[in-house]
This record gives C-alpha cells, structure tokens and sequence, in this order.
DNA sequence: CGTCTGCTTCGACGTATGTCAACCTAGGAG
DNA sequence: CTCCTAGGTTGACATACGTCGAAGCAGACG
C-alpha cells in the first residue's frame, strides 16, 4: 500500500505558481505538521532513539490517549509516520523521505 | 553576503521532544502553508520576479477577492510575507528568514 | 477460558476555519 | 467634488477539526 519510492512532490516553493494539484498535496503534508501536538508527538518519535517510539513512550503531550492515538493516524495519513506492530506495542517511524522533500520545497532561490 | 542568520525558532524536528511553547510556536507557521490557496498564493509570490507581487497579479487562485485577502492577511500574520502599499496597488514579498527557519526544521540529521 | 494492558475506533460535542456577498477605505483620474 | 479601481473588513454560514468518554480489538499471561 505503501510505494517506498521517493519521488519530488513538488518543487521548491519559490520556483514557480503550484498548481492546485500541487496544492492540495503540499498543504496535506504541511496540514498535518500544523497542530502543536501532532508536533511534540512527531518530534518525540523522530528524536526517539533508533528513529522510532512506541506510543507508550510519547504520549505524554496533554491530551487523552484516544486523541493521541487520533494525531498519530493522522501523521500517518499524511506519509510522515508508519507504524507497526510489535506484540503488545504499536512502534512509530519517521519516513525521512518525505520529511527531506518538505525540506527541498522550503529551500530559498539563491541557497 | 548572505549570512545564514536565520531566526532560531525551534531546533530540527528530530533533534528533541518539542515543548508546548516550542509546537505551538511552530505549528503556527507549518498551518499557515497547510491550505491550498495559501500555498497558491505563496508561490506566486515566492516565484514572482524580484521576490514581490502585488495582489492583482496572483489574485486568479479559484476563490473570491475577499478570500484572497484573508488568506494573504493569515499569511503575513504567520510571518512569511510582508506587505507594502505602493499608490494604489498593495505588494506582498516574502520573508526569506522565516522560511530558511522552517526548512532547517526539516533538515533530517545526517545533513 | 478469563482478564489485564496497550492501542484504536466510534459517537458526540464545541470551536476553528474557509468561503462568500455586502460594505468600507485608500488612492488616482476626471 | 465625483467616480472608478484595488484591496481590506464585516457578518454569516457550512464544514472541518480537535477533543473526550465509551466501547472495541489484539496480544500476553494466568
């Protein structure tokens, strides 16, 4: 369900007018890194060790475990996290690709 | 000429758990890039010649004057563009700073 | 089997957000 | 002054979103 091919979502945000398509897909990414705890959560599991966390390990943000639980499926959603099971424990990964992609549209002209 | 001063928002996302304040902070900016007319709206800017342009020239995004407007003001409000009133046309430019903040956010640890 | 624990899903609720039409303001042209 | 154009503001609306409690599901353990 998941292609491991890294293809360039979009060009760097200066290079040109996106197109709607274009859009639609970035404002996905940078949606689900827009809400502070889908940010300590996805900071918590990328500074983790390994590059992965178990969500017992990161969910003290604040809010209930079902809402966690809700961010990470939306982190998720939005191809920054995968997980996987591991007999009792659900395991989070970062998938560096996409973050480096993120990273390349934010990469200013003259750089 | 350029020396990478960049505004020390927050570390890279995978260097530790952010606080509250820090996601909080940051979620701000990564939301104001999460809509698709903004991001619309941000390119045409970014990809204008001389990094400026004012709103009747990127103003064709699918969505009323009103809306454009509104989604300009959240994007200045977020930082990363600036606006300017010249006679009768008002000229947004974007804050390169703010931009290479966020991208350094994104910048994956081995870099 | 039954129960406990870790996590997800469901259902409901309040708030935030995107959108538009209508109106308002600023500045140039006559 | 009047009129026009470029943009911003207001108010109202529908939808999306974050949040929680309750219920469900999957392993481990007895």
């Amino acid at each position: 369900m998941l292609p491991p091919d890294v293809e360039p979502c979009c060009p760097p945000l200066s290079e040109r007018p996106f197109t709607a398509e274009e859009a639609e897909r970035t404002a996905r990414m940078f949606r689900a890194l827009g809400d502070p705890v889908r940010l300590r959560l996805f900071t918590a599991v990328a500074s983790h060790p390994d590059g992965e966390a178990c969500v017992c390990d990161i969910s003290d943000v604040g809010v209930s475990q079902p809402t966690v639980s809700h961010h990470l499926k939306k982190l998720k959603e939005a191809g920054l996290l995968t997980s996987e099971r591991r007999g009792t424990w659900v395991f989070y990964r970062v998938e560096p690709s996409v973050l480096a992609g993120m990273g390349q549209m934010l990469t200013p002209r003259a750089a």
